[in-house]
DNA sequence: ATATACTTGACTAAATTAGTCAGGTTTATA
DNA sequence: TATAAACCTGACTAATTTAGTCAAGTATAT
């Protein structure tokens, strides 16, 4: 299983993006600055997002981004998803020789992981960018 | 996060080893072989497994390894915590201009990820070795 | 004695990550 | 209509981590 830094800089520039979002679009620029996240690095993500329709952008001068949905419906599955963050646990090799192949023959501990990530999945289908933000209104940023 | 092979490994060796932990101790080969794990690999897992005293080693010939405990006292989190598998979701950056030093000024998704680390952490420390051997007599390996 | 099996530490190829860099395109506004 | 802000895209790269391999032992049952 693996959760690095994109999936973490996504979450945390939605949110940002969220609380900022008023009337305007809110450019990466002022993303960048406030999160510390690097402006060609958060480009590629919101590629992405955009793609999984999860933010639109507005093009030019005043331009950035706003959000395609409501913060409520937004899952944090969703935003995991869009940046390719894979909430696999582990694969089981394909050509080990007491093959397992997830169905007939499964490896020791084939289960287990399969439970696991079950379990990560819930929590993260279970939390929306709303509940990130209101877990934050009262703190500086 | 990270969940990587090592892991795995520790636990499937560890199911192995007490599946066939009858009269004689197991040795490394023979799991080797019924697992596909390289065994130099396997002898770099249990060094650290022994340290952490989850097994004891058995010297010469005949010899292997045999569980410390009993299956249910050891806990997954006790496994993974001995080969060095960090459930950790992620730092925050140290040297962030808007600093997260986790106390006074979080960054915007450091709840979040203390939240998950626990939910993961909760589900390693129920699991006991016995709960996976059960979970498997009924089948292959 | 000797073969089996544990013990340790150093080394390495491959993959992944977390970016950087360069060269665009679009559009509000002066 | 020129310009600058801001989006857009793809290629590249340094550093880190992983998943082992390799080599050179030591201990002990038979």
């Amino acid at each position: 299983m693996r959760l690095t830094s994109k999936g973490r800089y996504a979450v945390m520039a939605l949110v940002d993006l969220a609380r900022f979002n008023n009337i305007n679009p809110v450019s990466l620029r002022d993303i960048s600055l406030r999160q510390g996240i690097s402006l060609d690095y958060l480009e590629q993500i919101f590629s992405k997002l955009r793609k999984k329709e999860i933010v639109q952008s507005v093009r030019g001068i005043q331009g950035g981004y706003v959000l395609s949905k409501k913060a409520k419906e937004i899952k944090l599955t969703n935003i995991l998803d869009a940046v390719d963050e894979k909430v696999k646990t582990l694969q089981c090799k394909k050509e080990s020789k007491k093959g397992c192949n997830g169905r007939t023959t499964k490896c020791l501990t084939h289960n287990l992981w399969d439970e696991l990530e079950n379990h990560i999945n819930n929590f993260f289908e279970k939390k929306s960018l709303d509940d990130l933000i209101k877990d934050n209104t009262e703190k500086r940023f």
